[in-house]
DNA sequence: TTACAGTTTAGAACCATTCTAAATTACTTG
DNA sequence: CAAGTAATTTAGAATGGTTCTAAACTGTAA
């Protein structure tokens, strides 16, 4: 008969997830997955990850967040959004980046990517190969 | 009889368009402006833009140079580019930009506006309208 | 249980950009 | 043309997001 393991009581989700991408399930790279690979997709920032962590009681030096930011993103799992703003943010949606920013609260919106078809509009240079695609709309309030 | 003055003398393109503007012609803006405003279409940073102008016996403070984009892109001289490395770089080719880079080298290959007709592909939000729109492909070289 | 490689950490370092306050310069007016 | 003043430039300090460093710690394989 089956026994629960503390093992299994471990492998969640998010450690499921850590395993596959080859890293580690700390308890830093474990609270940071519970809190972005699962749920509604998100955009957010190392700070503002810090600051959320440390609110909820898991507490973890920045440097941390970035490295699990990086490791994450070369996994696959996260993806960086350059330029929104001054800081990076990391979505938690895959796939290519269309948003609509309001240059005035920073405020991000995500665009359907059913409304763009533009990996069919662009024609790739030779000898290359497209690792992302970054589209964003700047939008200021019509007085 | 019109006689060839100082005044008319200084009245080069750049003069003109920095009068345009309502950008009192320093030295220092003519500077730039002969450089960024005229001849081939460039992407160039602050630093860049900078060493270059030391190296042609025009050195300025690096604020200056700062000070002076940012006025240009208010004027509408320049637009800047943000996402394609650590540096936001001026563009000098007005209108929106899309963008091939390489990730490896930073390099920046202009893509024609004419193969995307991206403003009229989206739909602005009620009560917004767009400031730009910035496109970044990033490439990486097929092995 | 041990040992080692992988991780985390605090704090310093970095670097693009912005700020500050003083010196300089372009233009206006007398 | 001279003087005044508002705009501009400047050096250097400050800022802020991100990365680095070297030491302490932890997960895992044996």
């Amino acid at each position: 008969m089956a026994e629960i393991t503390q093992t299994q009581i471990a492998d969640s989700e998010p450690v499921a997830k850590l395993r596959a991408a080859g890293l580690r399930p700390t308890r830093q790279r474990i609270a940071i997955a519970s809190r972005l690979l699962r749920g509604k997709a998100r955009h957010i920032s190392a700070e503002q990850l810090h600051d959320e962590l440390s609110a909820h009681g898991q507490p973890m030096a920045l440097a941390t967040i970035y490295n699990c930011l990086h490791q994450f993103e070369e996994a696959g799992l996260l993806r960086p959004v350059h330029h929104a703003g001054d800081a990076v943010l990391y979505d938690t949606n895959l796939g290519d980046h269309y948003h609509f920013v309001d240059v005035e609260t920073g405020t991000i919106m995500d665009i359907d990517p059913g409304d763009i078809a533009l990996p069919d509009l662009l024609e790739i240079p030779q000898g290359y190969e497209a690792e992302s695609i970054e589209l964003t709309v700047r939008l200021r309030r019509k007085n």
